[in-house]
DNA sequence: TGTACATCAGTGAACGCGCGTTCACTGATGTAC
DNA sequence: TGTACATCAGTGAACGCGCGTTCACTGATGTAC
């Protein structure tokens, strides 16, 4: 059957859209063609119409799920509560649970360690991720780029870390207290001037 | 053929001792277990002689490089030396380059989050490595047990996502930098006062 | 405007391969007597 | 001390299944005239 092309094109962001989210929960070797075929309203034959392998897909939402994370965070102002709002929402228990529709790097960043094809994309996100990160936001105390740039890339250090060891762990209350801590910790570094427990 | 039982012991060990290194290499997805047994010097009919099954292994590799983890930490002695000379092996290119020898949270975090079986004994890790990293370093300016746990959590977090994101970068420099950056912001924690750059 | 034909995305059976696991067989070691 | 037998880890062929990928076929849409 031969379908109109809007429908087409309809049903490749699908596709794209709902692997995506998929990858990232169950990671690339976790998923396959029929059951993603299938939760995007298809059969799995014709995945290859669409892409020209599951590899290239995987590529393929490498980026579509770099730039929606990078979309993310223009939804937050500019401003120190904008920071912290940002850094709360990303150490928060409702992306913790939600790798699907979360943070590129803590889904992915191991596995595509060990892909080639995807790993082009992935430093280059890394990159403009802390680009964003260190321009978006203001940081206080920091006049310097090179300073920004480095308080950046220690935060998205912190950051994807806390995530993933947050996810690894079964124990509700020590996933919570990883997450709560290096929430303590960089809500610091982004409010205001330095403010340290003894 | 029979063999003698200390030689069978010495298989066994051997078998847990190169599937450790070569899940935390390639992931546990991305090891099959005709190779492994290969590498061990065997083929791969014996292996059911010695492991009930792939999953199985997979869960005693976990607490087999665990305990190799933490006894890591030993090695180091109990100043603030020997804990700033810790955070920069763990930051180092040596280990980025090498994760089948290296950190077990580094290398199988995110895929263990995924697995229920091993997870159990992931938690575990994390948290003997929380309470090691806090208990056997001097932390400078933490009298109260709860601040240095909090430390530990924070520094935890910092390596662990440090190391990750360096092995998901295709860009050495960028790489480098990453490593760097989270390293001289520890030691500026581990090392006498706080010290930090403006 | 109507008719004939080409196009092309969707369908589901089928293919091929890899991999975890099983199994019949081997033969040296350990044991019984 | 010697002989017969049980044991059991290793071997490699074989099994079964899942999964990525292909393919012949379908039939509505678009195009030619």
């Amino acid at each position: 059957v031969r379908y109109p092309p809007e429908e087409t094109a309809e049903k490749h962001e699908r596709i794209l859209e709902v692997a995506t989210r998929m990858f990232r929960d169950r990671g690339f070797s976790g998923v396959n063609i029929s059951e993603l075929m299938k939760a995007a309203g298809l059969t799995h034959g014709s995945f290859y119409n669409h892409f020209e392998s599951k590899q290239t897909l995987a590529s393929e939402c490498v980026l579509h799920a770099a730039s929606q994370s990078l979309t993310k965070m223009d939804r937050y102002p500019t401003t120190e509560t904008g920071h912290r709002n940002y850094i709360r929402a990303y150490l928060s228990v409702a992306h913790r649970d939600d790798p699907g529709n979360g943070c590129l790097m803590a889904a992915l960043a191991s596995e595509v360690s060990r892909e080639q094809p995807a790993k082009k994309s992935m430093t280059r996100h890394v990159e403009l991720f802390v680009d964003k990160l260190s321009s978006h936001f203001p940081w206080p105390g920091k006049r310097a780029k090179r300073a920004k740039r480095a308080e950046a890339i220690r935060m998205t250090a912190s950051l994807v870390g806390a995530v993933i060891l947050s996810r690894a762990v079964e124990d509700e209350a020590f996933s919570r207290e990883i997450l709560n801590e290096v929430l303590s910790e960089l809500l610091g570094r982004a409010g205001g001037e330095e403010q340290r427990a003894a």
